[in-house]
DNA sequence: TATACTTTTGACCAATTGGTTAAACTTTAT
DNA sequence: ATAAAGTTTAACCAATTGGTCAAAAGTATA
């Protein structure tokens, strides 16, 4: 029955996202995944013919969910600040709900170095270069924003927001003892990592 | 003999190393680290009996390494902005020579997080603030830094130095796609992040 | 109801892999 | 030189694991 079937098939399929995020390609166990789907394990095979095609599927969503995050802040009419303070409570936001999705995409990424090529193809910094430029010329020119400097400040942006959520394994354990709520830490983030950027690019 | 000992058994620990840093626990095989080393497999367990005793002994290393790179930064006698440049072009030297470490570290202790505790029991970011305190008194006040706003601020910093190491697999296919080169975007961050920091740092 | 088709299951298989063992080889000590 | 001790190796073992298969169960169609 289609009924049934797409239950089984997606069943499995958010089994294996949780197993395959939580434990990484070469740790997930197919039983485990049988297990938590609460099925027989060789469903999987039936539905997903072996253990690298079932990784694909739940590789190539995620990967997707990850960038297509960045491409709508410049879409909106928004001053360059509000675009950062934009990007960050919208991402941040992302990440909250997928905490382990960067560690998971950066892992694979480097188990199987293929596949970047095809993830990065989409992103073009040319291509943003221009947009920045028709957008916010003036900006470009106020924060001292060039070619040259452009790499050093995306990856800065991306570090502020993504970095917690990587090394949340020290960062969370660090606050623990120490009477911090990474949660509460985390939401304050959105707020503090716009005003730390937006303070660090002015000249 | 005492001196093939030391080399076989060195050699092996160099080999293990290198095989679960670029794999990790669940994605490295004895078999690869005794090729790697050029000797038979049984060899690994003659010297440490078992593949967890091993791995054990290299992540050991590794993990005081890590935090030992952090605590001279206090020691020198210098103004805040300049232990700030201190830092990074320290802590980023160590990088440029461990590329992995931050990941392996990461990895691992999201694998195992009992060993965390013990990890992270001589770092006490109490301490960390009264040495700051004694050191700093104005600056503190200059900068607005506070015991709410530290946690967001110290994470800040190793972001920028960490995060560019753990998302290489996407930063460096990047910047090779788009015509810039990896190494020198890391050289030119021992600067880049200090400037950023000490900017975002002023109110 | 009978038949064809799909879905699910348990038993099973072959390959991989961490680990063991006994024998061969080296080195050290007497 | 010879025995004792340490080192190295190849052959082997048992457990795990991804994957297969034929039979059973369920569903749709006639």
């Amino acid at each position: 029955m289609t009924e049934n079937d797409k239950q089984t098939e997606e069943k499995i399929f958010e089994s294996a996202t949780d197993v395959f995020m939580a434990k990484g390609m070469d740790g997930a166990r197919m039983q485990d995944i049988a297990d938590h789907a609460g099925i027989n394990k060789s469903l999987l095979h039936y539905y997903y013919r072996t253990k690298d095609h079932l990784f694909n599927a739940v590789f190539e969503k995620i990967a997707g969910q990850m960038f297509k995050k960045f491409a709508p802040v410049f879409d909106e009419n928004l001053t360059l600040e509000e675009k950062i303070r934009f990007f960050y409570r919208e991402h941040i936001t992302f990440l909250q709900n997928n905490p382990r999705l960067p560690a998971f995409l950066l892992n694979e990424l480097h188990r199987n170095p293929a596949r970047i090529k095809k993830l990065i193809q989409g992103i073009d910094i040319n291509k943003i270069w221009s947009t920045l430029e028709a957008q916010h010329k003036d900006d470009l020119i106020k924060y001292n924003i060039t070619r040259e400097t452009i790499p050093q400040l995306m990856t800065s942006i991306a570090a502020m927001s993504v970095f917690p959520f990587l090394a949340k394994p020290i960062i969370g354990s660090l606050m623990e003892k120490m009477g911090y709520d990474f949660d509460e830490y985390i939401e304050e983030r959105k707020k503090y990592a716009a005003d730390f950027v937006i303070k660090a690019m002015k000249k």
